[in-house]
DNA sequence: ATCTATTCATAAGT
DNA sequence: TACTTATGAATAGAT
């Protein structure tokens, strides 16, 4: 209808598309309303543009809200209550947890105890105990781990420093020969600079295995067992 | 359009109406999906006759639940979907909630603690040691509590016993000197009763105070410190 | 349902 | 954006 036949298809030309919008959300409310009145039905329309612009038809005596409530009934599947009651019992299920993971905390926090009796706390008692070994051997592994590591490293430094040694010497005995002394310097500086690391090194392993043996690890704090 | 022009005011016949209402109808739908294929424009459509029929259009790639929450916040109105929203929030925030004690409890149990480091072992270890402490502590001091218990109960018995046995020694002499024994025998009985009561709970009491002293408590599970 | 005379909606032009 | 109008679409009433 029109001067020639159209093909459905999105409008690509904005403007064209905007106006023919324009009409034709006109013609579709003009045959809701028409509807609605001939055959005593009721009606809601919803549309948006491209550019979101919103535009609504609902019958007369009636309510947006009040069709869609009808629509959820009438769907028996009741979108939004569904979803909404499956929340609700989700968000009980898990204040619940909440409070139950609450609670265990508290008592092997050693607060709230006052309900419990003597089996419960004897069991309670046993639990976090076994907790603490659990604990406690993981931190000896990590500080076994670390302490690997550093002796490691310190061997190796120490044979880099074992090298130097004998190298400066080698050049300290040709100098003595009167052999030429170039450019070398650079390389004792370097040198002693590698060592002195490696000292600092040895002063922390002897605090680590010192350690080991009396539990001190520089801070009150951290004794262990 | 149709043979003759007609009244827009309802259609008194059932029948006309019906059928008018099923050909308007579909030529809304029509006139629906046009828009939207030729207008990129979203729609629902939501119509009711007479008989309470439920006939719907929704725009392709969208549902009429996604129209109808674009159409309430386009509107501001938000009927119900603050209240879903808050819910939504409350929601992730209990679960937030849930992991982070789920995740302290793991680690008071002994267990995830690969992530943790040296110094968070340590501060762990103190903690659910302490803990450990409160604990102990409050499971002795209901230990006492009960055998302080006990021991009253046990006192109290020990004088109804040292009584009775007063009374009887008291009727015995009486009945050796020649005076009338009556109904006592029935209180006797019951004397010996409760005497053997007592004796049952002095039995008690020596077991309770072997706890005390070892750390037995009828169970092999029981140990204490 | 299907047909068809008629009215209506609207595409394109202004 | 609004008006015009040729043209195709929708549909009222009949079958």
């Amino acid at each position: 209808m029109g001067r020639g036949k159209i093909e459905i298809k999105m409008i690509e030309n904005r403007t064209n598309r905007q106006v023919t919008y324009s009409k034709r959300r006109n013609g579709i409310f003009k045959k809701a309303q028409e509807l609605t009145v001939l055959c005593d039905a009721k009606v809601s329309l919803i549309m948006f543009s491209t550019s979101r612009k919103l535009h609504e038809y609902t019958s007369p005596n009636t309510t947006t809200k009040e069709i869609y409530d009808q629509y959820q009934k009438a769907l028996g599947i009741d979108l939004w209550s569904s979803h909404y009651e499956k929340m609700l019992e989700d968000l009980k299920k898990l204040k619940d947890t909440n409070n139950r993971l609450g609670r265990e905390i508290r008592h092997r926090l050693g607060q709230d105890l006052n309900g419990l009796n003597l089996l419960e706390l004897h069991a309670l008692e046993h639990k976090v105990s076994t907790s603490v070994d659990v604990i406690r051997a993981r931190k000896l592994h990590v500080i076994k781990g670390q302490t690997d590591k550093y002796n490691k490293k310190i061997k190796n430094l120490e044979e880099i420093h074992r090298d130097l040694q004998l190298n400066l010497r080698a050049k300290y005995e040709e100098s003595q020969y009167g052999l030429v002394v170039d450019n070398e310097a650079a390389d004792y500086e370097s040198a002693v600079a590698i060592a002195n690391g490696a000292s600092n090194l040895f002063a922390f392993q002897l605090q680590n295995l010192n350690l080991h043996d009396a539990g001190g690890f520089g801070s009150q704090d951290l004794r262990l067992a």
